[in-house]
This record gives structure tokens, C-alpha cells and sequence, in this order.
DNA sequence: TCATCTTGTTTACGCGCGTAAAAAATTTGA
DNA sequence: TCAAATTTTTTACGCGCGTAAACAAGATGA
């Protein structure tokens, strides 16, 4: 038998014995009732099926208990597996989160944020598209509602940031191709959305200086998030022109590097490490498909876990304490090499 | 300079001088009425910022707008596609998508539902997880709102179902594999945790049969919806005990190919049509990264925009009508074979 | 032009719950 | 055991908007 449904707060009172204003307390935070009646409404509870109308609800609390979550891209996995490990710690903490993915698009993005204002949520954790978000129209969501951005920065914007130590992820693995091989060339989109690229790009140069050697650069022409494409494409470009000063790339990314994969594969070059191979191809993200990449990729791991629950975390203090931090704080985690066939 | 923020309706009434009833009526659906009156008040929405409280608009509505999308496993592309599609139309259609992953859970997958209820939504899309959904939890909620199924059916439940034809998919696929070279073995998992495995592996059966070919079934172990993973080990295990009963394979789906292409590889078996090719593999699905496996994956090409937009056409017509139909439509969408090199 | 029809206004109530204030009940501590 | 401290109950108002009813104003047509 299945416990009688109950519509309103009023009638729960009725029928558990205890006062409304009691069971307000009691949902809104069950701890700041006496343990007693609190034992008495969860028997009742037990018996009844009853939630409080969630509209009623955040009709009459200034701020409610959402939080959103906006990625810039949801077809990449990457971004699913942050959502898949964030969602749970929201709702530990007794929020809800909601998801929106921006899909690539900077009107999208300023959209998702204008729909999660309208349901006043307590804060937001955000992963801007990058470049081309609208970084005034953002800076206004932020002064409204508490905001930690994550993945990729804008400087200034947001209450704190947190995401991945490109200086060091790049460096540890231009180390790595120096110490096994000949340096590597750095593939990278030439108008990257996303402005780790230029960080990855910059940390590449200073990586590869510091060891004394002179940075190879490998431009990508290309616009969008469509980045498998545009390694395929500008990847078979620089193998079929013989472009290639050396025989190791180092991608900005894994999604780039599975198309300089394919190009590769497409062209008989074989792609790895050791004897017989006129190729070593690696990546930067540890994306979930890299392992299955032919062959597998060598790439740095972001520790995801970090940042996502670093910024959830922070976003939560903020709520929690009801004030606005008054200093942006900005914290990088480091990466951890992960060595595969590829290079 | 920006425009003036309004908190009320009572307040814009004021400043547009309309009436409030006549504005609520506007909000509810511009065109109810006269032309005059809304060139009015979209004027003083020009001067002032107004938009309505969602929560005290929601309370006193039996039907919100909100439209829950709720798919099994958004790290999947595929879904996330879906997705992207889904979100636009939604909008157009003047309701809000909430989009929510179960992640491969059965468990997450009610909570969904649970928190959906609690939104009472206008109607939901749902593509269940399949074997392991709970049906009894979600027949119950499929009576309560308004429900379409898609990509994967439970029998009977939910108010319609729009998938695809994997009867008419696979045998175009086996027809092709068989017209260019050996008849093919059907790789799929033993405990597949979606049901479209199960039609799949029925379609190939009667495929090949109709060809006078005896169906050959390579059974993959494992749980879960990890299925490159899957797909690796356990194509690798068959490749390295000799257990091919022929030189081509289909997948049950693109990802599980991702795997075996991989096992295939590091096992220097060369996939691929054509004379020095050890081996033929094909999926089905065509996969976002299908274009960018090494060799391309040769596959079947689900409709997805027709079954997207054929679900969400169905379930706006019976959110407008009111009533829920007493048959219960099921609709399969035919697939188009997408040639590659891998097979 | 006047009667008729459509649309907007005025007035008023209710939705389900948060929350404040005062009174009543219960627990706590010495 | 009794006064003080804590918790619950009672009572009451307000949140912002949907919506119904009666009425007033404007549009329509012969």
C-alpha cells in the first residue's frame, strides 16, 4: 500500500498533530526543530506522501535553493563528466542543481544565464565558452547572483575561479617528449575559442625555452567547437605540405589530437613510440575517449575532481555565509602526465 | 542606458497604464489580446524591464511550462546531440526544457522523475535506460504527466514512443557487409543494458537468415554503460583466442566499435576493405566521433532529427489538447547506411 | 445612428507557504 | 521543585499572480 497523498502544509499539520509554522521550520531546515517532533513529522512523513509545493515555496524566500551549472559545450564528454560529478555534491548540500549547456554559442550562453536569473538562483557555477563570451553581459549576471567560474577564466569576473595549471600540465609533458624524443611542434587552433589555449600556447613556449630548444608553432585555421574536425582537416593539411619540423605534436587539446590522429591514420603514418613509427602524437585533458584512440593518447590529466569541487565548495561558502567575497581568489591545480602509445 | 527594472505586476500596470488582469492575460498569451493593447504594452516593455515572477506564476497555474527531457547517459554524444536539438524547440514553442542525465542509473533515473513531479512540468520526454528501469516507478509517473518515450521503448508505458527501425537499420548493414565481402558476426553484450541490443540482435538474426547465412553471435561480458571499455576488452579477448568465426564484425553500436577498432589496433590487426586488411568492423549509430576512428567507422545513421522532433511534436500536441490519447503511437524511423573505411 | 459584440477595467478572492508576534507548553538546571 | 530558557502553538499578514464577475469602454455593422 502506498502512503496517501497530502497537497498542502495545512493538511499535513492536520492530520501529523503538528503545528504549520513548525513544519515550515522543520523543511526548511529539519535540524532547528527539537529532536522529538522532529522524530513525530518524519513518522508522519512516513505515512503521508507530502512535499512542500516547490513555487509556494520560493514565492515567499528571497533566495531559493538552485544552483546552476553552465558548461560551454555538452557534447563534450568532458563537460558531461563534470556535470555526472557535480550534480550529486549539489544535492548533498540540499541544493538543486540545474544544467545548461551553452552549445558553442555566446547568445546561448547569455540566454542560459538570463533564464537561470529568472529562477533567483542561490548561485551559479559557470564555465564561460571563452573568447567570445559577452564578457559585459556576464559581468552583470555575476554582480547579481554569486558566481564561481571554473575551466576557463575571465579575468576579473566572478567571485573566484578555479581550473587547471597549464604553465605546469604543458610543461611536465614537453619534458616528457624532450626527455623520449625529438621536441615537439605545438598544434593549436589560431583563434581558439577558448582562452587555455593561448595559456597552453604560452606555457608551451616557455616550457620548451627553458630547455633550450626554439617553439615550433602549428597554426589551425578553423572557427567553432567542431575541434575533431579541425585537426583532421589542418592536421592532414601539415602532413600532405610535409610541414611538420619535427616528428612529435603536441595538441592544445585531446579533441584536436583525435583528428590529427585520424589524418595521420588516413595518410599511413604510423602514429607511437619506438622503432617504425615516423610519428608521436599527444593531447592535454585526459578525455574520456583518449584511451581509445589509435593508438591510445598520451596526454595530461586535469584533475577534474579538484575544480569541480573546489568551485562547488566555494560557491556554497559564499551562499552559506550570505556576503560576497571582497578578494577574487583564483586557484590552479596541476595535471598528472598519463603515458599511452602515442608518444 | 539600461531600462527601468519593474518587480510587479500591480507596478507595471501603473507605469504602462493596462490593467493588471489585461497583462496577466498578455503573459499568458500575447495574442489574446487586442492588437492595439499589445503594441501598448510591448512599448512600455521596451521602456521597462519586467518579467514575471516565474514562482508565484507557476503556483497558480495547474500546468507549467517547463518541459523535463530526461536522458540515460548524457557523456554519451549522442544524447547530448539530442540534447542540443531538443533545447531550441522547446523554446520556440514557448516551453522551458529542463534537461536531466540519469547517468546509467536506474536509481538516478527515478529521482528525475521524483524531481520533475515536483516541478510539475507540461510533459516530459523521456529515453529510459531500458532493461533496468524501474517500469513500475515510471508507469506510475507516466500516469500523472503527460509522457514520450523515445530511442528506447518500454513496452506500453508512456503516451507514445518514437525510435528507430532497427529491423530496417541492421539489414541494410548486414545486406551491404555481405555484398562486399564475408557475412558478418554480431558483436554485442550479453547483458545489454538497453533493449534497442536485444531488437538488434533479433534484426540481425532474420537478416542474415533471409540471406541464407547463419547468424554468428559473439557475446560480450560486462555491466554498465561503459561500453568502449566493453568493447575493447572483449574484442580483445576474442581476436587473441582466435574466436572470429569470420573476418567482419558488427557492433551492436558505434561505441562498442570505438573499443574493438582499439583492441584491433594494438593487436596490429589492420582493419579496413580492401586487399592487406585482416578485418572489417562496423557499428551502428553513426556516433559523433564515428567520422574519426581509425579507420572511419563505417555504420548505420540513426534519424535523429525525425525521432527528436517527431517526439516533441507529439507530446506538445497532447500537452494543447488536453487530453491523453487512448492509443498509444509507436513510430520507427528508418536509418541510412554511412559508408567508411572500416568496413 | 443605435444596438450589438468584443475587449478592457474594477474589484475581489484564493493559491501554498514564509514569517512575525504573542501566548502556551515543554524542557532544563540548580 | 520551581523559575528560567527553549520550543511549539495560535493568530495573522503578505508574497506575486491567476482568475472570476460585474461593469465600462471601445469597435463593428446595417
Amino acid at each position: 500500500m502506498r502512503p496517501q497523498r497530502v497537497k498542502t502544509m495545512e493538511e499535513f499539520a492536520a492530520l501529523s498533530g503538528i503545528s504549520r509554522p513548525t513544519l515550515s521550520k522543520f523543511f526548511n531546515d529539519p535540524k532547528s526543530v527539537r529532536a522529538s517532533t522532529r522524530a513525530r513529522i518524519e513518522a508522519a512523513l512516513a505515512r503521508y506522501e507530502y512535499t512542500p509545493n516547490i513555487y509556494a515555496v520560493n514565492q515567499n524566500r528571497l533566495l531559493t535553493r538552485n544552483i546552476g551549472i553552465v558548461v560551454p559545450y555538452l557534447a563534450d564528454p568532458f563537460f558531461a563528466e563534470v556535470a555526472r560529478n557535480l550534480e550529486p555534491l549539489c544535492a548533498e548540500a540540499g541544493f538543486n542543481p540545474i544544467l545548461l549547456s551553452s552549445h558553442g554559442d555566446p547568445g546561448r550562453e547569455i540566454e542560459n544565464l538570463a533564464s537561470l536569473r529568472s529562477i533567483k538562483p542561490a548561485g551559479v557555477l559557470l564555465a564561460p565558452l571563452g573568447r567570445r563570451s559577452r564578457r559585459d553581459e556576464i559581468d552583470a549576471f555575476c554582480s547579481q547572483v554569486p558566481t564561481v567560474l571554473f575551466d576557463c577564466d575571465i579575468t576579473g569576473i566572478g567571485d573566484a575561479f578555479f581550473g587547471s595549471n597549464n604553465a605546469q600540465s604543458i610543461r611536465i609533458i614537453v619534458d616528457y617528449l624532450c626527455q623520449t624524443g625529438e621536441p615537439p611542434a605545438f598544434f593549436a587552433m589560431a583563434n581558439a575559442p577558448n582562452p587555455n589555449a593561448n595559456k597552453r600556447h604560452a606555457a608551451y613556449e616557455a616550457a620548451m625555452r627553458a630547455r633550450g630548444q626554439t617553439p615550433m608553432i602549428l597554426a589551425a585555421e578553423g572557427e567553432g567547437w567542431n575541434f575533431e574536425e579541425i585537426g583532421l582537416r589542418e592536421g592532414g593539411r601539415l602532413i600532405d605540405a610535409r610541414a611538420l619540423p619535427t616528428d612529435t605534436v603536441l595538441c592544445s587539446n585531446d579533441r584536436l589530437a583525435i583528428g590529427v590522429l585520424a589524418a595521420a591514420y588516413e595518410r599511413g603514418q604510423r602514429v607511437g613510440i619506438g622503432p617504425g613509427h615516423a610519428l608521436r602524437i599527444a593531447g592535454h585533458d585526459n578525455h574520456p575517449y583518449a584511451r581509445y584512440t589509435c593508438p591510445a593518447l598520451t596526454t595530461v590529466s586535469q584533475d577534474y575532481d579538484a575544480i569541480a569541487g573546489s568551485s562547488l565548495d566555494r560557491l556554497l561558502a559564499i551562499i552559506e555565509s550570505g556576503v560576497r567575497p571582497v578578494v577574487r581568489e583564483a586557484q590552479l591545480f596541476d595535471g598528472t602526465l598519463v603515458r599511452r602509445a602515442s608518444a
